[in-house]
DNA sequence: GAACATTTTGTGAAAATCCCCAAAAACATT
DNA sequence: AATGTTTTTGGGGATTTTCACAAAATGTTC
């Protein structure tokens, strides 16, 4: 501590409310500390000038996802995840926040927390800089003692969220006191999400999905955990009206936060269907892994599916894959048009998958192949011949897109 | 024998073609005598004033399937089941049939074959008729020595066929060496069809079906057997060119021809796909039995399919149907569908049942509810809002079809 | 029964699809 | 090289489909 005046911090301090208001006093401003989550942990009293950004923190007890975006584009947040110093943030009219000075908490190489200390009166100096992070020194013990009790709480929520994954726990009644105990309000509705990345989740990178999932406030998270390469969340759409489409949001920006802030990328998401009976929590779980199973053996025609409900037949393709695998079947029609196919080498098996794949539209698939739809039409024309197919029946049209999407995945 | 010659016939016979001569001496004139199904067992060589109809019966040692069914619509062959007296037939020059006088031989209430001579020279009077009779009285017994013969025989095949349906022997060299020591020659490609009717078969059904089998020339019979209600045939077309359509054809004569003529109605026929390799026959035979299968279970949305490559998507519906019975699945569009169905009584399941079965074609969907064609475009709309169905994702709409004719049969 | 929402039907114009023909190109066969 | 077959592309007109809008009918709610 390379400074002319005495720690004025170096007393014990009962809570963290106490501390918030110890250093108001001697910073003169509104004091707010936060988790690295941006949770609120901790708020000066002593004084009532403040600005709307810190109003509606108190409120909500976490800092407004708004904020945190802006904080994060505008660089105040990465630089503070830099350095340990104390850093001017300029005020930002346009969500609510006046000029203020942040130091972040450290404890070895990792960020506990951030002290805000607004410049309400007068501009902070130097020597309120170094009292700040003097105080900041101090917060980390304090912050620790959090952490280590929120620790233990994060494996009991660990266990109990297995234990639905894997349909360990049967009762509904059980599940719900298991809820209650946890402190967690569980939503009418859920959905088990989870996001596959390319390479297994090292603790750092645990610490930024955590990081993005504590400051999302467009959906509820009422569970998560981390399992291999897989995050896995139990959530629910904030909003009753349309969740899927919540979800679905939810997901996007997942994906580009974890993209811009830490360049994570090719992150596979899948989510299950919308349950109300929490006994279905594991079922929904083998849902979500049947889309990620799915997407792997399909990843083109699948590109734009992350939900089981709309990944549609290809609900059942495992199904029959295991089925065409114990027997010699093979499509007539099909086995007729690639005979064709390798005589003349012509192309109308690909043709009619793309065509069918179109959902019959003459125009989409003759531009998708790059030919003139009278050539497609003159094509379909000999598929119906030479495969005798019927274009008019559902029921054989059906088929032979199953089996020509399988036979391609067994092809392969 | 109440007449007033010494009957000619009681000498020795050593080859019913013996016979057959001398008959032909004794009525002067040509000589036919045929199984009762319509094979040709001798004919009289004296002679050679004939008719084309003849000609071509002694050279395809049987008579031609035109001729039969002319004598059949013409009312000779059900007298001749019914009388043990001689007919006259008068001729009959679009099928090359000249004059002629028939006579049925029976043991008991059977008919065993017939006895056909031609009035080539005059015409035969009372004294040949009583002659004639008598004839007939011997050759029964001829007959029933070649009818045991043929009963071991037909046993000997009957035991290959079912081990050839189960699959029982297995190895491609053994199954060719049984074909050829039944002195069959197998076609080159072959199907198994199957004929199910209302009741089980009778010993008289089996004699019919027999006799309309051996009668039928636009398909080769290799084999065939009875199984409780259902008819088991081996069948390959005789042209190569398309054999599905000779089967259809079959079915088709087959059906109306025991109609016809025995008044069997309700017969449900089902065939395989066309193989080639005879160790495939017990996977054909299992074809049969799904299409049977499904066709009891969807009787109307099959109604017009017999032939398994025909089936479709309902190929797959038993493993659907099993999958879906043992989970709590249940297609959230449909459910949807349902529940804004019973609140409003209206009836868009229906209406996306139809569309969807009927290829998503407005009119015709339109045509079958007896609405305008606006009306179904404005349900359509209210479909793809209240179920979140996308009509132009092929997966969905697939899934969606057979979710609703699972849901379809399970209701039921 | 009035007010309102939902559903059905009709109309007509724009858009698309379908169908027939023919020329050209590509390919196969001799 | 000559010939015939298959495939591709284009044009253009008949037909169908699609869509928006409006009126009428029906159903719901208070």
């Amino acid at each position: 501590m390379n400074t002319r005046l005495p720690d004025p911090f170096k007393t014990a301090i009962d809570s963290l409310d106490d501390f918030a208001d110890l250093i108001s006093q001697v910073l003169k401003c509104p004091i707010t500390i936060e988790d690295s989550n941006h949770r609120l942990l901790a708020y000066s009293t002593h004084d009532e000038r403040t600005d709307p950004a810190r109003i509606s923190t108190i409120i909500g007890r976490r800092v407004p996802e708004k904020v945190i975006n802006q904080l994060w584009k505008e660089g105040t947040i990465p630089a503070l995840l830099k350095t340990k110093e104390p850093i001017h943030v300029k005020s930002m009219d346009d969500i609510g926040l006046s000029h203020r000075v942040a130091i972040s908490i450290w404890k070895d190489e990792e960020v506990l927390g951030f002290i805000w200390a607004l410049e309400i009166d007068k501009l902070l100096n130097e020597e309120d800089f170094n009292l700040l992070k003097k105080a900041a020194n101090t917060a980390k013990n304090k912050l620790l003692q959090l952490q280590t009790r929120k620790n233990k709480k994060e494996e009991r929520f660990q266990e109990f969220f297995w234990k639905l994954l894997t349909g360990h726990i049967e009762d509904r009644e059980e599940i719900m006191e298991h809820f209650q105990t946890m402190q967690i309000t569980p939503a009418s509705s859920f959905a088990v999400l989870v996001f596959q990345f390319q390479k297994n989740i090292t603790d750092k990178d645990e610490q930024n999905i955590s990081y993005i999932l504590k400051t999302t406030q467009r959906i509820q998270i009422m569970l998560y955990t981390i399992d291999c390469n897989q995050l896995i969340l139990l959530v629910s759409g904030t909003n009753m009206e349309n969740p899927l489409n919540e979800i679905n949001h939810f997901v996007q920006t997942f994906m580009s936060k974890t993209m811009e802030r830490y360049g994570v990328m090719d992150i596979s998401p899948a989510y299950s269907g919308i349950y109300d009976n929490y006994q279905k929590i594991s079922k929904a779980y083998k849902e979500t892994l049947a889309v990620l199973s799915i997407k792997e053996k399909f990843p083109l025609e699948t590109k734009t599916i992350h939900n089981y409900t709309k990944l549609g037949i290809y609900q059942l393709f495992d199904l029959l894959l295991e089925k065409r695998k114990n027997e010699t079947y093979e499509n007539p029609s099909l086995k007729m048009l690639e005979e064709y196919d390798q005589k003349h080498n012509s192309n109308l098996v690909e043709t009619l998958e793309i065509f069918l794949t179109k959902d019959n539209n003459i125009n989409d698939t003759a531009k998708e192949l790059n030919v003139h739809a009278n050539t497609l039409n003159y094509r379909l024309k000999r598929i119906a011949e030479i495969g005798e197919v019927d274009f008019k029946d559902p029921n054989q049209k059906m088929l032979l897109y199953l089996d020509l999407k399988l036979k391609k995945y067994q092809g392969i």
